[in-house]
RNA sequence: CGCGGGAUAGAGCAGUCCGGUAGCUCGUCGGGCUCAUAACCCGGAGGUCGUAGGUUCAAAUCCUGCUCCCGCAA
């Protein structure tokens, strides 16, 4: 098997999972960047991205510039001399010098079928808008936000029961699977994306994800799904804020928002159309349990 | 030291302010009712009240340290 020189780019979960496969494929990672530890979470605590966690794990050089605009961050990975820069989800721009600063430039693993769902939440979007088909891109990266041209795409169909976390999972491995057989092999071509179907991905504002129960319940439903298990939809019933984290569709009616059964199945809330079986959520500052759960214990 | 909630039976909660016999819903086990049941009735088992100290005749409850879980914000 063809072995590469590369440069990974990447942060979160889903980029772990391609940089774990192209570490067991056995190509030569020289160096793994990625963001900067920030201050995150309960306390303030710096916490390394889960790339990093890996990249330590694994003994790779990893480097965290705060810029890439800046020329030493560009001349420091333009010296690793690699075949590729890899990228998935880094989570910033890269400007033109880097985008040349490999042999065969950066490839980039997105997480949609191009030109649909440009941008940085293509996985969570794609289960809001209901979509039953999606997939990854792997492209030659360009200087617009996602236009490069597309070098290999694959396809998997996403079921009506999906939450963006599965499908989060099965892309991340289907992104793995992508850019092995990219890099492994060749004889890809670059195939240019009709820009006239291109859809935005924007990333999810925190008032999106309230609940409004005037939508129909496959509005709800989606939005429920493909904000699971995060950043998670949520809604205030009673005065307080749960987060819905799953359900079902239901045919109850009545004025929307309004709880019409608690049972151990589910709580059915009203929509605009139809009704929705919260089937497990979260109070503030409790664990998220099963409808069934928090019945036993709670008053709605 | 970013703000805040929490730890009590297998699960979810009440009790803590005002110290004095460990309580509720569900589950579980046994029995009953029923054509039947995840329904209903009766009964039982199951808890060193997160942990270490302190105060007290007496601590789930008051005081102090520690551990762990979670929401917000970033």
């Amino acid at each position: 098997m063809k072995i590469c020189n590369i440069v990974f780019m990447g942060t979160p979960d889903f980029a772990v999972e391609a940089l774990k496969r192209i570490y067991e494929d056995g190509h030569n990672i020289s160096l793994v960047i990625t963001q900067p530890d920030k201050q995150r979470g309960r306390g303030m605590a710096f916490t390394p991205s889960p790339v990093k966690a890996y990249a330590l794990e694994k003994g790779l050089r990893v480097y965290q510039p705060q810029s890439l605009k800046d020329e030493e961050a560009q001349s420091i990975i333009k010296a690793e001399n690699a075949d590729y820069i890899v990228v998935a989800a880094y989570g910033k721009i890269l400007p033109k010098a880097v985008l040349e600063a490999a042999k065969g430039g950066c490839v980039n693993i997105h997480a949609s079928l191009l030109p649909r769902h440009r941008g940085a939440a293509p996985i969570n979007r794609a289960v809001m808008e209901g979509d039953t088909v999606g997939g990854v891109t792997v492209m030659q990266m360009a200087e617009g936000l996602d236009t490069g041209d597309m070098l290999l795409v694959k396809e998997t169909p996403i079921s009506d029961t999906m939450t963006a976390g599965e499908y989060h999972d099965l892309l991340a491995k289907l992104g793995a699977d992508a850019i092995s057989e990219f890099l492994s092999g060749d004889g890809f071509v670059p195939v240019p994306q009709n820009d006239a179907f291109a859809t935005y991905a924007a990333k999810i504002e925190k008032s999106e994800a309230e609940i409004d129960f005037s939508e129909d319940n496959t509005a709800v439903y989606n939005k429920i799904r493909g904000l699971s298990p995060y950043p998670c939809a949520f809604a205030f019933i009673g005065g307080k804020r749960y987060k819905l984290i799953s359900a079902l569709k239901g045919e109850g009616n009545g004025a929307f928002g309004t709880v019409l059964s608690a049972t151990a199945e589910g709580i059915e809330i009203a929509c605009g159309k139809g009704s929705v079986i919260i089937t497990s959520l979260q109070l503030e500052g409790k664990r998220a349990m099963t409808a069934a759960q928090f019945l036993a214990g709670n008053k709605l």
